[in-house]
DNA sequence: CGATTAATTGAACCTGGTCAATCGGAGTGG
DNA sequence: CCACTCCGATTGACCAGGTTCAATTAATCG
């Protein structure tokens, strides 16, 4: 069944924190299932409360908001490892939704246990504010990407942030990860339009700096990558998995 | 010296959940003193680790962040309730800075005592949480403002957030609030020009929309004003306060 | 009174948006 | 197996929302 947390795919991995014994048995007492959903699949709904919380175990997926206008803006990229529903847990209320870009396993919580969860082991309580902080950290640089930067290095920024993530989570072999996502869901995510999202690829593509084409990306120097987008790579770090 | 707590000038405020005696007491002996600064001053540095924690007891300010190329982005406002320096407190830098905008006063924790705070006493770790997901929240929406709206529609969009903001904290007064920013911190805060953003907010004005000159914002049609956002009006919501 | 900062306005320009057509691959029904 | 459709990627042509440059005004300050 793969529902044993000491067998869990991903706390071994050096993007997370390493769990002690202990705190895997926690978990394993709120852990109450496993869901497994298919490409396009719309797991938490902007707007709606749901009852449970989950720790993305595979796959990948997007977060996104419509507005009243019928825009979309893609709020981030959702890999595994990843925890949703935190809005939901403390807000009542999700402020965007969440889509499945390819098969997905989550490992479930539930909402109603979550008071439980947080007063009975404050450590665990901390990680969830860790998260939290890791969260408002990204969007605040996600911000200032989409407010500041040109299409080039908007497209550049985001492609590294791909393959930095990719390379954390051992998704990265012979400089080639997959991104299951589409160029829309690139263009919503950097407010830009497809035809120009679509242009600018292409113009990484022909500069060589990266590549994504058929669901893979591509990238051989990330420092020339990381000049374009006029950032600073931003140093491994490890994060609490849920 | 308004160092007690039971004498805070927030916490009876509708804006602002409210606190038991207890609570209050609880934060009391976590309060190591209070901070003024004049306008201008920057309270915690984007990169730092500030020993410090603060809860903005009265003025108004803004959190930016710098880019490599010299841009900045201005992620959002600052107002009193507002707690700040949780990204310092849980990752160990801050992601932004924090510049006082007027004459600003603040409680002040230290950072060393923050997970004696929060193991002590989960049901205010748990606002914590609940404060960095509201943050989340609002940021997702900023996202998508900047990312999809149009110069006329986030101008807009940005008055009536300054106006509902202003409305919970008591800071309006015949439709009228004082707004200590600059332009260019508007600016900043939605990813366009200044001279456009002077321009857009001249078209409010004519429009009858809102009108904000010499640090004085006045709206009078709330739902019209967010008609032309293409928003809903929130619903006042109570906040934790720290 | 010169210096600095914020607001304002006009004009030229350009990055990125919109429109439209094409192409290839995947799925579907006959 | 073919015709048809749908979706994502791609490309060219045209256009506009917003940027940049530049100059002016007004207020504040030492």
């Amino acid at each position: 069944m793969g529902i044993d947390c000491r067998y869990c795919p991903l706390h071994k991995k050096d993007a997370f924190v390493t769990m002690t014994r202990e705190e895997l048995e926690f978990m394993q007492k709120f852990k109450v299932g496993e869901l497994s959903v298919d490409p396009g699949t719309t797991i938490l709904m902007q707007g709606s409360n749901s009852p449970q919380l989950y720790t993305v175990l595979s796959g990948m997926g997007i977060r996104h908001k419509s507005l009243d206008n019928g825009e979309r803006q893609v709020i981030n990229f959702v890999f595994p490892g990843d925890f949703m529903g935190l809005q939901a847990g403390m807000l009542g209320e999700m402020g965007h939704s969440v889509e499945a870009r390819t098969h997905m396993r989550m490992c479930v919580f539930n909402r109603s246990d979550f008071w439980t969860f947080f007063r009975s082991n404050p450590s665990r309580a901390f990680d969830i504010t860790w998260l939290a902080a890791i969260e408002e950290h990204f969007l605040g640089e996600t911000l200032a990407t989409v407010g500041q930067r040109t299409a080039l290095q908007a497209v550049s920024w985001a492609m590294l942030k791909f393959f930095e993530r990719g390379m954390g989570l051992g998704l990265v072999t012979n400089n080639t990860m997959t991104l299951p996502f589409t160029q829309r869901d690139l263009a919503d995510a950097l407010g830009l339009s497809l035809v120009h999202t679509n242009k600018t690829l292409a113009k990484l593509r022909d500069q060589q700096l990266a590549s994504w084409s058929d669901q893979v990306l591509q990238v051989n120097d990330l420092d020339k990558l990381a000049d374009v987008a006029e950032t600073e790579r931003s140093k491994p770090a490890k994060r609490p998995l849920m």
